[in-house]
DNA sequence: GTGTAAATGTTATAATATGTTCGTTTAGCT
DNA sequence: AGCTAAACGAACATATTATAACATTTACAC
């Protein structure tokens, strides 16, 4: 393919996959209120057979709402609360994980979830619950099951970071105090050798330690690459936790020395 | 290999080491909302097979999404509510009424931020606020002023009500004790003759009560649509308050009997 | 060179996306 | 209401893409 075939597709929008279409219609409504079936086909050069069937999935996502010819904006509020775009590593480990996580949730618990890509994967997976609550420091856990319908969310109260979706702060601690959970579940910046739990925020980490105290048990998610390092704010050590969930390539020595501090210890295969 | 072997090969994105061709990838996304496993097989003269090999790795560690036939951008994180139906009425107005709250509010002040339209176009308007604390529990007011350099926003714990942007329950009244603030903005449903305030949810009016009390004063924002109009839930009277600012299409005779009852009376052009 | 590991290509099969046709429904019009 | 052109959606046919398993090439150390 020659250069100017290639930037005549970026200009034309050709050849999307269906997914970036969706997105690009999405997209098309902060500037008007309404699109056309016809307008879209002829903008992207497919049929408009496949424009029904984008808005379809779109309407199924309850973002906009079929007309005849077109769709409309549905009526709601959209909040963006961004979040720097720290490179998340071992994203395969962390879903392996949070799915065995998500083994220890039952129906009927409330659970609290600590701010962290591990836990939001959780999250993710708890969309179908029945009879949950969840009480969170995050907003992006609170954003994942706002909409699952057996899960009641509980946000906990503080300062929103700047560029970060959670709260901290001694607001947080107070409003934490106030709940009583079964199960807490934690990510770690870092796990010393000795096992000790480390996070990268001072603020973080206060909260983190109250969690453990209000839940009567506790676990906390980390993967294989987080073992032996440390971060500013040691928090508590594994000896203060009930599980700890990681994965197959972590060092089997060091999972020795954290089993005998008394955590059940779980790997899994990522 | 020659320099210019080199440079060559790079000009035509052949033959490029996978790391470098991932880089590329990733750069892809800055002009397209989304790329095409076709179309970087063709452009990069690799295998389909081995772009999607990138594009798994990719996925492990930077912000996209694998899709049939490629991949998007994942950067941003949104809460989603449903717009609770009604159609915001007296736009003009609001607005009018958010300009005159604005100037009650001083640099270095705490200030309370109630749910509701008025308050939230009063949030837009503090966005360039020098020092300023607002305690809220809206996500609405929240998502707004997350960015304001001078702006520090707590957001107050609680249940999300499903389909609204805001928190209330039992947390949400333990968590605003906590607080003490300068002067409290408050919406409402509706204005009794008598100087009623009404509110249309009843969590909602116990927390205007609180708002009120840990306030040292307090401001009511209420169009001249509201005046005359009763709700579910009486939250107090305007003697309670310290300030009441409606738009001058309301009844002067309304108007005179709430000023007897204590406020300052403050009336704006729409 | 030779061995080894990583990267890439190939193939077969399953899954998914798209286009087309056609009977049915809808919106807009007189 | 009744008419008409457009749009819809179901069903099928076709084309594209994904995945896994295996074969091949490349890179690099020795």
């Amino acid at each position: 393919m020659t250069f100017t075939n290639i930037r005549r597709q970026i200009a034309s929008l050709k050849n999307l996959p269906s997914a970036a279409r969706q997105t690009q219609i999405r997209e098309r409504f902060a500037a008007r209120p309404g699109v056309s079936v016809s307008g879209l086909a002829l903008e992207f050069e497919v049929s408009a057979m496949t424009i029904r069937r984008d808005l379809a999935v779109l309407e199924d996502q309850a973002h906009i709402q079929r007309t005849h010819g077109g769709a409309v904006l549905t009526q709601r509020m959209m909040l963006e609360f961004d979040y720097r775009g720290r490179r998340e590593n071992n994203g395969a480990a962390k879903k392996a994980i949070a799915r065995e996580a998500r083994k220890l949730v039952q129906s009927g618990q409330r659970i609290i979830l600590d701010t962290g890509t591990t836990t939001l994967e959780l999250a993710v997976l708890l969309k179908d619950a029945l009879n949950l609550t969840v009480i969170t420091p995050s907003l992006a856990v609170a954003s994942e099951l706002q909409h699952a319908p057996g899960v009641e969310v509980i946000l906990l109260g503080g300062v929103i970071r700047r560029g970060s979706p959670d709260l901290t702060g001694p607001a947080t601690e107070h409003c934490l105090e106030l709940f009583a959970a079964d199960l807490a579940f934690q990510g770690a910046d870092g796990i010393g050798l000795n096992g000790a739990i480390y996070n990268s925020d001072l603020r973080l980490a206060r909260v983190d330690k109250i969690m453990r105290r209000v839940a009567t048990r506790s676990c906390v998610l980390a993967d294989h690459s987080k073992i032996g390092q440390t971060a500013l704010a040691r928090n508590g050590t594994l000896a203060d936790v009930d599980f700890f969930i990681t994965n197959t390539a972590a060092p089997a020595a060091s999972l020795k020395r954290f089993a005998r501090l008394g955590p059940k210890i779980i790997t899994v295969q990522p």
